[in-house]
Parts: C-alpha cells; sequence; structure tokens
RNA sequence: GCGCGAGUGGCGGAAUUGGCAGACGCGCUGGAUUUAGGAUCCAGUGGGAAACCGUGGGGGUUCGAGUCCCCCCUCGCGCACCA
C-alpha cells in the first residue's frame, strides 16, 4: 500500500477483518467470558423495511450516531447490545409478487442481502450473530406465541392488568346458561378477539386498510383506489383498556416531550359525564311515542352547561335515529342519513366549515330543567366517539354555536366570561346575554356559571364537580372518563404476513393452537390476489391464504375447522424485535429470561431501576405514534403475565430529523438542475416570497403577469445562477420525481464510509432536519486527509514525521491541554448525542497539531481513540500503523482515553471588558482574580478610559473568569 | 382552526446555566508551491469609509438578551368537527 489515503482499500481490508474475527459480537450471560462486572447498554435502531430501492442517506444518519454511540460505550467499558435486523413483512413485496410472480420471500432476500452490504460498507458495529428477519419462521414462530398469550388473556379492571384467560371469572348465571354461553362470555373478554367494525374496505385492492394507508382524498395509497367504511368482521386487540397505563406511564420516559404529547393526543383521554336525556313525545305528534325506557346517552366534558342545552344532535349512524324520527321528517332524515353514508369519514371532515343536518322530528328533556329540547341529526357528530350522541349548547361550544346560528337554534348563556373576553369582543355583559349570537364565536372557556340552577355562581371546575354529583344522585347520569384511542384492528387480507394461530370451528368456535403448534407456516400459492366472495348482496373479502386449500382446512376429533384466512399487520413483528435481540437464537423461549433481565432493565444513577430497559432507541418521528404505541402495549402485556420484567420497553427515545435536498428554480417557479447551478455575486431580485413552485405556477396560469407577482411579494438575496440567470433556493424533501435523491453508495465510492458518516453527523443537529448539500462533503474529507498526513508519511506509507517519540508526560504544553479539553468535549457530545460540535472539537485539535507540525506520539494515539467511534475505518489503519510490529488487534475495546479536569481548565483567561453592556475592551486575567486588581487594571485600559470619558463608575458587575461590566450615569 | 417546534453571515450551522454573537465546515478573496489543478499550504472573510449597526418584526425586563416576558410575521411538523 502506497502512503497515501485511500479509503477504498482501507475500507475493504477493515470490513473484512470485522466480519471475520466477528469484533462485535456481543456475548450474553452464560457465555464462555461474558464479563458479568461490566454496566450494559443496549443501543438499538429503528429496524428497516428492506426496500428495492436500498439504503438511502436518511438511514445512515441515525445508524451513525448510535454506532458512535455504541462504539464509545464499548470503550468506556460497557457490555454493549447493538443489533440490525429486518421488518419484512409487508406489502411492497407482495405488490411486487403481484406485479412479476416473484414469490415475495426472495424479492424479501434480495432485498436484505442488498441492505445488509451497504450497510457492512458503512462500519457500523452491529452485532451480526444477532441478524433477524421478521419473516423467519424461528421469528414469527414467537410472534404467533406472543399472539396467543393476548388472545388466551383479559384485562383485569380491578388490577388493572391482564391475567390468564383461565383466571376469569365466569358469572353464574353465564354458567347456567351451558357451554356455549361460557365460550362466548371468555371470548368476549379476550385481549384479541373478533368483532364486526366499521373498517376502510377497499375493493380494489381486496383488503382492509388501516387509517394511515387511506390519503386524505379518501383514496388507498397504493394505486390510489377509492376506499368505504363499512362494516366487517376483523380480528382486534383490546388496546383500550391499555389506554390509562400508555398515557401514565410516559411520564417517567426520557423521550422528546413532543412524542409523549403525539401519544397521549392519541389516547385522547378527556373526563366527563355521561347524562341520560328521556325521549319526549313530540308536542305536533301528540301522544303514543318515545314511551317506555327510550333514552339517548350523551358524553360531555362540560356537564356544567347543561342548563344551556337546547337542542340535542344524533351522529346519522345513531341506532334511535330511526325510532326518533317523526313520519313528516322521514324523508328528509334518510335522504341525509343516506348522504352521510356514502361519504367517507375523511370527506365529511374536509368541508367541516359548513354544517349540515337536519331535524327529526323529536324531542329529548332536558333532564336538569325538564324542557323539551329538538333532536337533530348532523354529521358533525360522529359515531365513533362518546356515545355518538351529544346534547348540544351553543354557548358552550363552538361546533354547536356554528350550527346553532346556523339553523337558528335558541342560545341561552349559562357562563359568563370574563371581563377582559367581554370588553374584547366589544360587547357588554347584559347585550352578549341578550343576542349571544350576534357575535362570531360563543365563549367556550371556564367562567362562572348562571342561570343554571344549583350551580348558579359556581366557576366552571367547581360546577363541574357539583352537577355531576347532583346527577348521580338522581340517576341521571355518572362521572366518565372517554378515549380517543380505538381497539386495534389487527387483521390484514394479505399473504405476507404471520398467519394467525386460530382455528375456526363448524358451530363459530375459535380455537388457538396450543403453543407448540406454532410455527404455523406460510403456505405455498401461486396467486397471491386478494379476491371478493359474495355471501347475498354482501361482498366478502377472501384473503388469498383462501387458495391454499389443503392448508386451510384442518381435521380434529373428526370435526373439520377452517384456518383463519387473515394474516397480522406489518406492526406486528416490529412490537417485540428489540426483546428477540436478547437472545436470537433462543429455541425454547422467545426471549431467555437472563438475557432478557439483563439487556432491558437499566439501572438509574441513583440505583433503582428505569421503567424502560432500551438505553436509547434512535429513528425517524415517523413511528412517534403507532409502532411505538403498539409495542408499549404488547410489552405491557407481556409484563403483566410475566414474561418480561420491564414496565416499559424504551427508556430513552431519540427522534433523528429528516435529510432533504437543496432544490433551485428559477423566476417562473420552474426547477432547474441542481448539479448546474452556480454560486455567484449575492443580487437582490424579486421573489415569491411563500409561494411553493406549484402555487405560483398556478398563479401565472390564472392570469396574473410575472411583473403582477413580483410588485406583490417583494424581493429576496440571492447569489445561485443558472445560465446567469439567479435562481432560488429552496429545500424539499428527496424524491424521485425532482430527481434529487443521493445514493450513499456512491458518496462512499467516492470519498469513503467514514467521509459519509462524518458529512452526515457534521451536517447539523441530529434532531434538526437539514439538507444535503455535496458541497460540504469534501470538507470533511479534507479533514481526514490532514489527520492522515498529520500521522502518515505519504510517500513512505510510514508514521509521519510530525510525529514526535518523546515520552508522554513531562510539562502539559498547549495541544496536551486542547487535548484534554477535545476529550471532554468529544465525550459529553457523543453523550448528548451532539456530534456536530464534537466533531468541530477534533477539527480544531487537528488544525492546532498541523499548525504546530508536531505531536507526540502518546498523544497521536489518544486522538486517533477518540476519532475511532466516529471514522472506524481511518483510526483502525492509523492504529495499526502506529504501533508497527506491536500491533494486536481491533482499536474497537481500546480504552477511551482520559483526561485531566485541571489541564482542562486555562488558569489565565482573556475576559471582555464592557462600559454599559457594550464592549470597550478585552483583558488577560487569572480566573480567580479579585474584582478590584481587575477593575484597576480595567480602569487602566487606553480604550476603556476613552469609553468612560471621565465619567464615574456608579456600580460594577463581576463574573469571575467571565466578565467585568462597568456602568456609568449617562 | 388547535397544539408543538423553529427563524442567526453568501450557505450548513456554533454559542450546554442571561455574560466577547458568528466556533467548525463550505464558498469566496489574496498569496505560496506547481507543467497544470476541482491537489496542498499560508493569510483574510457579518455589514459599514467611519462613528457605529447587526441573531424574522415591534415592544418590555435587566448592569447586560440570540437566550427571559408580551404582541405580530414567516416556515416546518402533528392533530383536525374527539362533544
Amino acid at each position: 500500500m502506497s502512503g497515501e489515503y485511500n479509503p477504498a482499500a482501507i475500507r475493504e481490508k477493515w470490513q473484512a477483518y470485522w466480519d471475520q474475527h466477528k469484533s462485535f459480537r456481543a456475548l450474553n450471560p452464560g457465555d464462555p467470558s461474558f464479563d458479568a462486572s461490566k454496566p450494559k447498554s443496549y443501543i438499538l435502531d429503528f429496524f428497516p423495511y428492506p426496500s428495492g430501492a436500498g439504503l438511502h442517506v436518511g438511514h445512515p444518519e441515525g445508524y451513525t450516531a448510535t454506532d458512535i454511540l455504541a462504539r464509545y460505550k464499548r470503550m468506556k467499558g460497557f457490555n454493549v447490545l447493538h443489533t440490525m435486523g429486518w421488518d419484512a413483512f409487508g406489502l411492497p413485496a407482495e405488490q411486487h409478487a403481484l406485479e412479476t410472480g416473484q414469490h415475495p420471500a426472495i424479492t424479501t432476500t434480495n432485498n436484505i442481502n442488498t441492505f445488509r452490504r451497504q450497510l457492512k460498507m458503512l462500519g457500523f458495529s452491529y452485532d451480526w450473530d444477532r441478524e433477524l428477519s421478521t419473516t423467519d419462521t424461528d421469528y414469527y414462530k414467537w410472534t404467533q406465541w406472543i399472539f396467543l398469550q393476548i388472545f388466551n388473556s383479559w384485562f383485569d379492571e380491578t388490577q388493572k392488568k391482564a391475567r390468564p384467560i383461565a383466571e376469569l371469572p365466569i358469572p353464574a348465571d353465564v354458567k347456567s346458561r351451558g357451554d356455549k354461553a361460557v365460550r362466548e362470555f371468555v371470548d368476549a373478554h379476550r385481549l384479541a378477539y373478533l368483532a364486526e367494525v366499521p373498517v376502510n374496505w377497499c375493493p380494489a385492492l381486496g383488503t382492509v386498510l388501516a387509517n394511515e394507508e387511506v390519503t386524505n382524498e379518501g383514496k388507498s395509497e397504493r394505486g390510489n383506489h377509492p376506499v368505504f367504511k363499512r362494516p366487517l368482521k376483523q380480528w382486534m386487540l383490546r388496546i383500550t383498556k391499555y389506554a390509562d397505563r400508555l398515557a401514565d406511564e410516559l411520564e417517567e420516559l426520557h423521550w422528546p416531550e413532543a412524542v409523549k404529547l403525539m401519544q397521549r393526543n392519541w389516547i385522547g383521554r378527556s373526563e366527563g359525564a355521561q347524562v341520560r336525556f328521556q325521549i319526549a313525545p313530540s308536542p305536533s305528534e301528540g301522544e303514543g311515542r318515545g314511551e317506555g325506557h327510550d333514552f339517548i346517552e350523551v358524553f360531555t366534558t362540560r356537564p356544567d352547561t347543561l342548563f344551556g342545552a337546547t337542542y340535542m344532535v344524533l351522529a346519522p349512524e345513531h341506532p334511535l335515529v330511526e325510532k326518533i324520527t317523526t313520519p313528516d321528517q322521514r324523508a328528509a332524515v334518510q335522504a341525509y342519513c343516506h348522504a352521510a353514508a356514502n361519504r367517507s369519514e375523511l370527506a365529511r371532515a374536509a368541508d367541516a366549515k359548513e354544517k349540515t343536518g337536519v331535524f327529526t322530528g323529536g324531542y329529548a328533556i332536558n333532564p336538569v330543567n325538564n324542557e323539551p329540547i329538538p333532536i337533530w341529526v348532523a354529521d358533525y357528530v360522529l359515531m365513533g366517539y362518546g356515545t355518538g350522541a351529544i346534547m348540544a349548547v351553543p354557548c358552550g361550544d363552538q361546533r354547536d354555536f356554528e350550527f346553532a346560528t346556523q339553523f337558528d337554534l335558541p342560545i341561552v348563556v349559562v357562563v359568563r366570561p370574563p371581563d377582559a373576553w367581554l370588553a374584547n369582543h366589544n360587547v357588554t355583559f347584559d347585550e352578549y346575554v341578550a343576542n349571544p349570537g350576534a357575535l362570531s364565536k360563543g365563549f367556550v372557556d371556564d367562567g362562572v356559571s348562571i342561570n343554571s340552577g344549583p350551580i348558579t355562581g359556581l366557576p366552571t371546575q367547581e360546577a363541574k364537580k357539583k352537577i355531576t354529583v347532583w346527577l348521580e344522585e338522581r340517576g341521571l347520569g355518572r362521572r366518565t372518563i372517554n378515549y380517543k384511542i380505538r381497539d386495534w384492528l389487527f387483521s390484514r387480507q394479505r399473504y405476507w404476513g404471520e398467519p394467525f394461530p386460530i382455528l375456526h370451528g363448524p358451530d363459530g368456535e375459535i380455537v388457538a393452537l396450543d403453543e407448540s403448534d406454532v410455527p404455523l407456516t406460510l403456505p405455498e400459492i401461486s396467486d397471491y390476489h386478494p379476491t371478493v366472495t359474495h355471501e347475498g348482496d354482501e361482498e366478502v373479502p377472501a384473503p388469498p391464504l383462501g387458495r391454499a386449500t389443503e392448508w386451510a382446512t384442518v381435521t380434529r376429533n373428526g370435526k373439520t375447522y377452517r384456518r383463519e384466512l387473515n394474516t397480522m399487520p406489518q406492526w406486528a413483528g416490529s412490537c417485540w424485535y428489540y426483546l428477540r435481540f436478547c437472545d436470537p437464537k433462543n429455541a425454547s423461549r422467545f426471549v431467555g429470561k437472563e438475557a432478557e433481565q439483563y439487556w432491558m432493565q437499566s439501572k438509574k444513577k441513583d440505583g433503582t431501576h428505569h421503567v424502560g430497559g432500551i438505553d436509547l432507541y434512535l429513528g425517524g418521528a415517523e413511528h412517534a405514534v403507532l409502532h411505538l404505541l403498539y409495542a408499549r402495549f404488547w410489552h405491557k402485556v407481556l409484563y403483566d403475565l410475566g414474561h418480561v420484567s420491564t414496565i416499559e420497553p424504551f427508556g430513552r427515545l431519540f427522534n433523528q430529523g429528516m435529510i432533504r435536498a437543496f432544490a433551485y428554480y428559477d423566476k417562473r417557479g420552474v426547477y432547474v438542475p441542481s448539479d448546474e447551478v452556480t454560486i455567484g455575486e449575492p443580487v437582490t431580485v424579486p421573489y415569491v416570497g411563500g409561494f411553493d413552485s406549484q402555487a405560483l405556477q398556478d398563479a401565472i396560469k390564472s392570469g396574473l403577469t410575472k411583473q403582477e407577482i413580483q410588485d406583490f411579494v417583494g424581493t429576496a438575496k440571492t447569489s445561485f445562477y443558472y445560465q446567469n440567470e439567479p435562481v432560488f433556493q429552496s429545500v424539499e424533501k428527496m424524491s424521485k420525481s425532482l430527481k434529487n435523491v443521493v445514493n450513499p453508495e456512491k458518496v462512499v465510492n467516492e470519498y469513503g464510509a467514514d467521509s459519509l458518516r462524518l458529512y452526515e453527523m457534521f451536517m447539523g443537529p441530529l434532531e434538526a432536519s437539514k439538507p444535503w448539500n455535496p458541497r460540504d462533503v469534501p470538507g470533511v474529507f479534507r479533514f481526514l486527509q490532514r489527520v492522515w498526513r498529520l500521522l502518515v508519511d505519504e510517500n513512505t506509507g510510514s508514521i509521519s514525521t510530525y510525529i514526535d517519540n518523546a515520552p508522554a508526560g513531562g510539562p502539559p504544553d498547549a495541544l496536551e491541554r486542547l487535548l484534554h479539553k477535545t476529550i471532554k468535549k468529544v465525550g459529553e457530545d457523543i453523550e448528548r448525542l451532539a456530534f456536530n460540535t464534537g466533531i468541530s472539537a477534533m477539527m480544531e485539535f487537528v488544525n492546532e497539531a498541523y499548525r504546530a507540525k508536531s505531536i507526540r506520539m502518546d498523544q497521536a494515539e489518544r486522538f486517533v481513540l477518540v476519532l475511532s467511534a466516529f471514522a472506524p475505518f481511518i483510526t483502525e489503519e492509523l492504529w495499526q500503523r502506529l504501533h508497527g510490529a506491536a500491533w494486536k488487534t481491533s482499536i474497537a475495546y481500546e480504552p477511551w482515553p482520559v483526561f485531566d479536569p485541571a489541564l482542562v481548565e486555562d488558569d489565565e483567561v482573556e475576559i471582555p471588558i464592557q462600559v454599559n453592556g457594550k464592549l470597550a475592551g478585552r483583558l488577560l486575567v487569572s480566573k480567580t482574580a479579585p474584582q478590584d486588581a481587575v477593575q484597576a487594571t480595567a480602569l487602566a485600559d487606553p480604550k476603556v478610559m476613552e469609553k468612560l470619558a471621565g465619567k464615574p463608575v456608579v456600580k460594577a458587575i463581576y463574573v469571575p473568569g467571565r466578565m467585568l461590566n462597568l456602568v456609568v450615569k449617562g
């Protein structure tokens, strides 16, 4: 090898070495030579879906960050668990199979091979012996096993935890009704159950879709086919039982607050009251209607406004609509409900500005004042939330207010707004009460109850409590908690997923396979298309697994059973992979107890256990809600059943920001090719700020001239040119259509893996969304070249002449001090995932050593150690070269260098001298210098004297080692 | 509409607790070396001739504000009739 820095050759050499020596194998408790005295660190990436496109630059961003931390922790003496696997079930491979006929397993294997090869190029220190794929039989065996645990348990409300189904108490009256009744009772309490639920049904794809697989236009994300809401019998997981724990137990986690908030919002816990409204005989209809026990139950968070309830609204799907509607309103109501049924929920929400609705002709009795109030049907009330019916209080709710003003329904003010609010809206209290509809908005916040019987005069919070008690005493209502979260729709009509370990008996009996019967492997089929069958008029999904007729039929004890033909959603495999990584080869358990306890339990500084065991879980924000919520739910079930030892899986969570791309467009808003844009003199040109290019083009098309638009929008500075015309820079998502996708493999080939790693970390804060600038990559490459030339003689390839072989020790020189600072700074920055500033500190050190053209051998070694967490390839090579014949093994387990706190602090510092807060001069002083000495020196400084202009100092603020501020009058 | 986050040179960004704004890198300018350079090295680089002015805009607190408070603007993300 010649002496020049050759990243490609170095990469190949060390990649092979690490592979051969299994350098990053992590030992488990019980393994020979496992060192139990070391602390552990479990550092985990969101595992990828191995798509056909291979790695994009977003993958290495997170993976490099965790790799730096993993390498650092290893050098700090931790046992590190750092692993990689594949979330490989899912729709793309199946779609590919539909198009090409290639089995999804083949596509998946090919894609995994590409991903693995590309990841290995980047030098990540994964324990590749622990690699797993959710599609491995050995893996999904245990996914099915966990499903069986969920299926075979129920939620005990008193203990607030899951328990084995065998422990479910069966009420005597159920028992007395026989085996079938008992079976149905049990099935109705399982955490996994079959239910008829409204789902997103896409006939063209032949499958049910999750909400997030449906676009805002009510089309399928794949293929853009229409999607309808319809009831279907599907597998559900009872996640709602865990709503409180999922919300409350977020508290202790070291997670971004934004993610916690998103999860809490998704769970959507709100406290209020359920209130019963009797249905009244309609005045126009006379007697005979609404007799018996008919009542409408509503949920409200504002029971204090009950006296202002002037009408009620039912969702169009509400079961009582038909009963309540009077004959003369029937046609209108039916038409309205029919129209609502044919619009997706999303379409209904889209035109939320316009309230629609129709009067049923029926009335209900307001339980607090016995007033009859009209019952309407309107689609702003959703069947899926609360009871599907509301009491409408126009004065306390913005939507009710809008509806009331639109349909001219009475508005009764029952909450007195604060005076400030009234003043803000230019009305007096009397004017507001007399005519609240005159304003464009009602008052919906907390105030003081008025015209409200027993709660009149009480502030909102107290009024809520008192009226709830009042209702409870009279049997009219009770305190309730409502959640937005729904049970988890857990089945898909697809081939490429985990089969359910479930049999259906001839009489509708649901039978789970024994634990010893899993894995239930996917059968081979020749056609992956889902289809529909017809049951009467109904289209019923026929999942592709139905084609495996032999597989699907099972005979037991002379009875014929049909296998469940649905498969599990892609989320299933990712719900527990972090547990399998602890013990991936275990054949008898989903994870060995000892391994689980070692890797998943994490101690806090005070010695107590952290609620969640994984020390760092890092990935994109796109999984902020669903994946993390589902995985937490499974984990809690496993905890309740005694299978895992922590209540939460992910102690610390971090979201990396998205890497985007610069894009350039000209004054007409047309994109120009990025690689032909040049930088020139900054000029000020008319600019269409606030427009994106599409909006701009639309504006031009709609008749505005370029000049008119420019006059309207002002000017901006640009220094980018395309064909001598100034162009504007914007930041966009990388996309195939804009042709701005950066391929990491190309960057590796051009600059080396270390440069790619370093650049991705140097771009900016890990959590920030930031643009990829190809122009900046050579900067970090040059840094690595400088490191190389500092330590290696380019002509001979032996150790550089800059290296001074003086023994370590002796009086600390400036470089030694800087090295100690660098070691401290880089270590701290790694811990807080601030890699960009750590890299800049290393650059400063190299610049300094380079300026001096001299570095001691022991300093060189310590610096290489620090750099090795970031740039593993070049540092392995340098480590070997620095040691010559004495070299033994990889740098990866060398101890992280220690810094001396005394050498990190400078004794003498330059501090600013300010006069009235403005800089007047600088002074080199001892850190511990007393104020009077510093002040005396400062006052003698000519520049300071000039600033003071002879005025007396009335006050002086001195922060030792930081600054001195002299305050003068005037 | 509601919630969260952000706005700093020509560009990416730094400033961890209210204490020298612009670290580090890119780009640019000048010089050295070189047959040549998209290589390397050295120096300079917020604006302004200067006094001074400068962290989206306006106000405030403070000896002192990029950082804290109030109002507004812009961008990004999330939720979106959740009663």
